[in-house]
DNA sequence: AGAAACCTGCCAACGTCATTGTCAAGAGTC
DNA sequence: GACTCTTGACAATGACGTTGGCAGGTTTCT
């Protein structure tokens, strides 16, 4: 019958799930930089009752944005926050243009490199 | 008749007018700076024959949009870089409402005072 | 012609930021 | 009970933004 508590049948981007330590290996940064992202207001990962920070698989997107955008681009936090409101002001995925025009600049730059594992354009 | 030389009564905002030093000044910043912006892409003033820069009303306008942005609102100059880019790509003028979001955050700052006309969209 | 301002390129200083790292004391989880 | 989480502080490293200077050369104005 398999009535039990529901794991992975139910694909929700938005269930709580990683604890710290497993976001940080997940997007290869330390628990130290998320808390940072945090404290800037760039990603708000949910608390257990206990206060226990648990992100989701959309916040473990939002801080591979994050990334792309400082390490990649080379943009600072201040402008990660404005690109992040502007988007949710414009309701637009801006971001996802901004991808595809680093992906061109990348590509016209040394073209190697194949297999980009970033942000994919979920493109709802 | 007065078929002279055309002065100011062509109040052309894109005619190159100012030299280096006149437009640092009027912009209140150091003429390596401007320079700076011209390296990183982000102005492109014109040259005399005789390779001179010449700024613009236009061009002024926007270094002033450079300052605003890195110097209220932190953003580096790869962030300016990529709203400009975002800008263009968009057609849109959301520098002005970045604009409007942080004088909406100065005022809030600051003038903590009620009387809030807008009830402003967040709550999400 | 001569002074002043422009050009490019380099270097340097100062303050700030981004990231990682550690240590502490306390609380939650397995 | 051992491990991981919490916040807060402190520090080191590397990079960036801005101003500033100096070199040697060109343009502009008087």
């Amino acid at each position: 019958m398999r009535v039990s508590i529901r794991r992975a049948d139910t694909p929700d981007p938005e269930r709580p799930v990683y604890v710290i330590s497993v976001a940080a290996s997940i997007v290869s940064v330390h628990p130290r930089t998320l808390r940072i992202y945090e404290d800037a207001g760039l990603v708000c990962p949910a608390r257990t009752p206990t206060n226990i920070r648990l992100y989701s698989e959309t916040d473990i997107r939002r801080v591979l944005w994050i990334r792309h955008l400082t390490q990649n681009l080379g943009v600072n936090l201040a402008g990660v926050r404005i690109l992040f409101e502007l988007e949710e002001r414009l309701g637009t995925r801006i971001l996802e243009r901004l991808y595809d025009e680093g992906a061109d600049a990348a590509r016209a730059a040394q073209d190697a490199t194949a297999a980009t594992s970033e942000p994919s354009a979920s493109t709802a």
